[in-house]
DNA sequence: GATGAATGAGCTTTCATTCAT
DNA sequence: AATGAATGAAAGCTCATTCAT
């Protein structure tokens, strides 16, 4: 950012901006997404555009930090049993996970197709600490000699391989499988992964 | 292709583009690989490009046609022992898998991350294909009452999850876990996943 | 129309591409019309260009209204004596026609030499409404019962006859009729034709 | 042409590059109309094509003469009573001409509609000639004194008012006017404009 | 600060023509 | 003579970015 906003006109010009490139991206595909196209959503010129962002990637940056930023917040006020039953959590997670993935209008889903092309890989970053805490969290009251360590490469592991799976299925416009079928093969996957020590 | 290659000249002409389409993407990455560029490491005008392929779009589908069905044939030609244990099968798929990965400069590894811009994702479903056969043959072997339908589920999960998640280590530059260890794991996950019976 | 040319920069651009694209036209035919060309003789960037029309067609079209209406305004303006002889009537548009396809450099030889690739053919249904009025209100005064649906195949007969005759006379760069006779004799035919009642 | 063709193969050639050029205006227009389009429809090759024709150019001329050739045999072949009702022989000529203008699948209609890009107007030349000649015998029978040299004006006019009269309907694909009520316009103008001596 | 007109490098694609075989 | 692969200039068009107002 060039220049931190500190007057509220400004904030919400940058507020605005961020969500004008998401409405764009959902309606036009990352490809289809330009500066003149965000800055006529947003309803300002290009120029007030680039006042407030390097450059195109600066803000698509912002926008992948914010939404990062906002999962994050929705994962923590998530009410967690971690008490409870590791198969029900796992379940709960991976229902949360398409939940989140179908709304949102296909941004989510649109972010992760190109994370590569994306600032850095925020999103998964971010579910993978989450998950890791989580899992560290339910584990260190389950297990109290769970290897940790090992636990990192399992979350890496957990984390991708949901995240992808559940990309590919709902990007696919006519799937021979049914998103039940998956999220359950998922959970058993994830769930026996994680029970047994190695 | 717009015309058939008949002669000696035009087959070379045709596998000289496509390779030229394989190190321009691997030099340049997809979004960096256009027409002059491919037409200039190929040695000919643009001209001859289109002369042999529709549109630039027609290449890289030729391309990835050309190495799915060069996987494909390493795959048939990998002497597996059918008759033998199911985690050292998968330990040797994935070892497979990751050589295959790092080999060709990242060519697979960029076509996999554009895997949602690929002709249709001609890689994956080899893959899917391939270990969906393999694993059949192999429960029909040993789980005489395999539930096989329940199968195509497993091998969906199982195909992508390992691939991204490859991909994804692959990717990363200055990785924090070893591929060792990611291999390991995800062997792990796998054989778990597959050996239990819903 | 991109944009709609709010400020008088913008209003003098628009004009300036629709004047250059009639210079470009003068200069290298419909043909050799490009955007580049239009561009460097408006002096501005092919970029521009496209910021005020969605593509060359839409210039073209742009300039073809453009002259419409100047052509109709001008027809408007014309004093006409419906009271009048009609030799003197017909007379008179030949010679106002003649004289305003000498006039524009060719410009208007080469856009009727085109009447097929133009948006539609403007121009002649111009002159053909104005036409067919002007005789509706002539005939109305002097034959009252003229048959008057029987005019418009007239006018449509007469209209492109003259349009086309003229046009072929002034493409000629070494005619062997003088144009005088030409539109001597067009006059005889004409008002021969449209005298007679059918 | 380059070279006269001696042989008989090469007449044929000629022939071969004639048709297809015609077969090629009528299925994609004279835009559409490519050499490489050319040669495979006349089962050659385009260096074949640049051995008998100088360029593309060269190619149409040679078609439009071929054509005026035919045209000028066809017409020539026509019984015409020169001792007949003038009103019978200007139907009939026009009627001839709407059938020769429907015919060919829209080629002669495409030539003329590019009148300006063809080699010379040689197919209206023709016309002109022959009724021209068609004119000065039966006046010469009918009216011992007209005016012979004003006859070439009045050819002239009558000539392109009609060629380009009819193309215009024709080319309209919903045309307001039906055909026969211009060719009866078309009759009644000219034999009116003939009949009365200047 | 804000604007948006203007830029221009660069992309994909076409096609008349040539020339080694 | 015949072939057809190869050429490359040139077209239409896009869009991230700048800068005068």
């Amino acid at each position: 950012m060039r220049k931190r906003p500190r007057q509220a006109r400004s904030k919400q010009m940058v507020a605005d901006l961020i969500d004008a490139t998401a409405r764009c991206i959902v309606a036009n595909g990352l490809d289809g997404t330009t500066t003149p196209r965000i800055a006529e959503l947003a309803g300002v010129s290009v120029g007030s555009l680039y006042q407030y962002f390097e450059d195109k990637e600066a803000l698509i940056d912002a926008l992948v930090a914010d939404r990062a930023a906002a999962i994050a917040r929705g994962l923590r006020q998530l009410p967690v049993d971690t008490a409870g039953n590791l198969r029900d959590m796992v379940s709960g997670a991976i229902g949360y996970g398409f939940a989140l993935l179908r709304a949102g209008d296909g941004l989510y889903v649109e972010l992760i197709k190109n994370w590569h092309r994306m600032p850095t890989d925020k999103v998964a970053d971010v579910l993978q600490q989450h998950f890791l805490e989580l899992a560290r969290v339910w584990f260190l009251r389950h297990y109290r000699e769970y290897p940790i360590e090992n636990l990192q490469v399992r979350i890496f592991i957990i984390v991708n391989s949901t995240l992808f799976t559940m990309v590919r299925l709902i990007a696919d416009d006519h799937p021979l499988i049914p998103q039940k079928e998956v999220a359950e093969g998922l959970t058993d996957m994830i769930v026996q992964y994680l029970a047994v020590p190695s």
